[in-house]
DNA sequence: TCCGTTATGTACTCTGTAGTACACAATTGG
DNA sequence: CCAATTGTGTACTACAGAGTACATAACGGA
């Protein structure tokens, strides 16, 4: 009973994400928010409550959409390396290509110094954490493929750090085919 | 003649330079920045212009002072590897050490949404332009050091990428030991 | 000592924006 | 068709913070 909503809850997230993606969390001004998603303030404040509490709903979604596909693609069969190589490839066009050079939301969030709340530290570096993890277990599950010494957690970390270094980097716009070359090198490293 | 400044304007830059790493641009008040240099607002906008100039000034001063060590760094003698290794090294303590995991104020700013201003973006891309040049400029010259088939230019684009992420990541807080293996497994590349 | 000049401090204006009060619309159940 | 309930839109309040007007203080020069 009681009047429906007349919009769709997911779709203002994802119009919000845009918005904090293009603008960070202190310039997106929720008018911005409501005129790009045409809903108004109230319901905006109903639905998900304060503007620290929409954008920890948007943190957490997309997280939750990088780390499903995270998990897809290091879970498909074959070498490790070509896995990986993959799983670094796809952020390619994720961040510089025709959508524009935004950048990571994540990354964004974290180097905000303005966004030094608890709650969203903990969605940050449980993030990392699920990745790196995600990372570290394929590495370990097909150590046997890599030579002796190989040292599946400290690569697990320097791919981590080559992919932030990536993702930070491509904010302010970088060459396909320079980001595919850095990955090759890099993807040497596991040998 | 007339009255003689009462503060010296270097060290106003230094305080506001650490606000900005603090709180970032935005949310970074001119309160806060009078309040902690003890100098009034008149004579900060007098001194420096508004905030954007102020933040520009801050940024510019903060990129020739890490410029002008990495020279100093780069150019020593002995093996290329050394010297970037200790460059990469050199970053450890003074952005994940006692001063507290802070970060790159340049990395900040490249990754804040609200700071799309033109001459923002051109002194960020002109600072890692120069990095990338030093660490380039080294080892082509020293390239003899290094194997057949080595890529002096991919491989100085990656080490950026690396020290990228490492920064970037050191602002939630890196284990130092951690980030020291990473940097040997990546100096692995260079032979 | 007086004047011109430049810095300083107080106290203000103005604007952008987060958050909300309230009247109204839309729906379900009886 | 009515009532209860919940969403919606307009219009507001509250407030923080950027930028400034103005009176005053501190200096050098004549």
């Amino acid at each position: 009973m009681a009047r429906p909503r007349s919009f769709d809850p997911d779709d203002v997230l994802e119009v919000a994400r845009e918005v904090f993606l293009r603008k960070g969390y202190q310039a997106a001004s929720l008018d911005e928010i409501t005129a790009a998603s045409g809903i108004a303030k109230p319901s905006l404040y109903a639905a998900f409550g304060d503007k620290h509490a929409l954008f920890l709903r948007v943190l957490d979604r997309y997280h939750d959409g990088i780390l499903g596909w995270a998990e897809r693609v290091l879970a498909q069969p074959g070498p490790a390396r070509d896995a990986i190589r993959q799983w670094l490839t796809g952020f390619v066009p994720y961040c510089s290509g025709a959508k524009g050079a935004r950048g990571c939301l994540s990354i964004n969030a974290a180097t905000d110094g303005s966004l030094d709340q608890a709650e969203i530290r903990k969605s940050i570096e449980r993030y990392n954490r699920r990745l790196e993890q995600l990372l570290r277990a394929r590495l370990n599950a097909d150590r046997a493929q890599f030579k002796k010494g190989f040292d599946p957690d400290l690569t697990a970390h320097t791919v981590m750090v080559v992919h932030t270094g990536l993702m930070t980097l491509a904010h302010q716009g970088s060459d396909a085919k320079q980001v595919q070359a850095v990955i090759d090198q890099v993807m040497t490293l596991l040998a």
